[in-house]
DNA sequence: GCATAAACGCAAGTAATTTGCAATTACTGG
DNA sequence: CCAGTAATTGCAAATTACTTGCGTTTATGC
């Protein structure tokens, strides 16, 4: 359980959102996590803390203000991570049964090679995906 | 303009896939085009070619075979890059215009300072995605 | 406690992608 | 070249993931 699982409404606070109910339990649960999220997994176990819109909602709120973090596996919807609870890491992507598993983060010699080592739970790994987000120059104030 | 661009034909029957004209045309116009693009872009341009239904079928289909390689932005919807048509590399996406600017891979040492340097277009680069994608023990042969 | 802003739930809407199916087209062997 | 078969196509409809509108409820700060 994370640092942030007993402090759901102090975390909450620090970044000025309300203390409801359906945030502190979306909090809590997230907390409980040790794999990024479906929306749709939350949906089934918070479905008598919040709606779904609201779920939505909360989420939406937590990325703009970086406690939570939103991957994209392909999988045709996002997955969500608490963000801050456990140091930097990257995940490998069962690209059959779509199990994830994290990998810490490390120098990034023999990438794929030294990754596999570090992903007990994975036979092989044939690709990976990197992309940089920021601000092109057109863009940037 | 790609080795592929004239051969479409035959890059289909190496694959062994129907060289139909809705295909040959979708594979010269990836060819011509020199980042990932939409589907909606694609449908844009190859309306007169084929049909909606059958771009994503034509594209489900070279991207099993390898032939391109599927891209997620985090832009709710996917781009499509042929394969192979050019060395490895990633992608710096803007996260105002959604701008996407090729970078040549590297050695991953300041991964962050070193791509910008090698992103022209971009003025900041303030994170990253990288994802593993392969088979569990529980999935592998 | 009370005013105000934030958050909520429900219903409806939208965007991206998928499926069903009958009609058409491409490929293969003769 | 030509028929038979399998692959592919286009259209309509369905599905999935997510978003918006809006009137009601709840949390917060005084």
């Amino acid at each position: 359980m994370s640092l942030y699982a007993d402090r759901a409404d102090e975390f909450l606070q620090a970044h000025k959102l309300s203390r409801t109910p359906g945030r502190i339990a979306l909090l809590k649960f997230l907390a409980a996590q040790r794999r990024p999220v479906s929306v749709e997994y939350l949906r089934r176990n918070l479905k008598n803390e919040l709606d779904q819109v609201s779920l939505y909602r909360a989420l939406e709120a937590f990325v703009e203000r970086g406690m939570v973090v939103q991957f994209d596996f392909g999988h045709g919807h996002a997955h969500y991570e608490l963000a801050h609870d456990r140091p930097h890491h990257h995940h490998a992507v069962c690209e059959s049964c779509g199990t994830i598993e994290d990998i810490p983060a490390q120098d990034r010699r023999d990438l794929l090679k030294s990754t596999l080592q570090k992903s007990p739970g994975f036979a092989q790994l044939t690709r990976h995906s990197l992309e940089f987000y920021g601000l092109c120059v057109s863009c940037a104030p």
